[in-house]
DNA sequence: TCGTCATATGATGATTTCGGCATATAAAAC
DNA sequence: GTTTTATATGCCGAAATCATCATATGACGA
């Protein structure tokens, strides 16, 4: 079992890819429908870099797709990933969420 | 919208849990059947102490669930999450992989 | 009770992550 | 062609992550 290959491994980057305030948070916004970075920007108040650089992976990486219109970029989310997905992770959540936020490994 | 709380985001939580070598790789090698801690660290070539760790915060955040034998306790997987959530990954790598691996941003 | 097997837990230094500052690039209007 | 609007990209320093070294705790058998 080749252990230098774990970081390259397609599900922890998944994984990684979403384990970042920034990406939850701008997935959390284009839930609510398509939008462009100013918007997502503004919605969050966050600087528009911050938001650029992680709209570069998510796009990158497959969680959301983007369209130009005109001189503005609209993003939106992946469903056919997303959507389950955070089914999954909401039922979790229900069971197991004050533990998640209370776990001495992540929270140390 | 409360910046501060996002790092205690459940959600968050959830993915930063996943976003480990050590606990994939303790997923994976759960997949094949309940096992003891030894087994595991066996099997995967790490220091026991290593995976101890990891299984406390895997099992703290329900994402396994151990049963003491004698003196073994033995892991195994909490199917109602990891098997729906690992298709999803699995289908989404099936399309994305090669970007998850060459990701700018997650890999720089 | 003591010794052995099995596992859990603490802390530190090395490595990884990531946003802000700075700047580059793209699209539209004038 | 130039200016304005919109967004993308690079890099450095600070913060977060995490395995190793060390040790503690638990279960069972003699």
């Amino acid at each position: 079992m080749m252990i230098s290959a774990y970081k390259t491994n397609p599900p922890l980057l998944f994984f990684k890819g979403l384990a970042n305030d920034t990406r939850l948070a701008i997935i959390q916004v284009l839930k609510n429908g398509p939008k462009p970075v100013g918007e997502i920007c503004e919605t969050l108040g966050f600087e528009q870099n911050r938001v650029s650089h992680n709209l570069r992976c998510l796009e990158f990486c497959g969680f959301v797709s983007s369209e130009r219109t005109g001189k503005k970029r609209i993003y939106s989310l992946n469903d056919e990933t997303i959507a389950p997905l955070m089914q999954i992770v909401d039922n979790h959540i229900k069971t197991y969420g004050q533990n998640l936020m209370q776990c001495k490994v992540l929270r140390r």
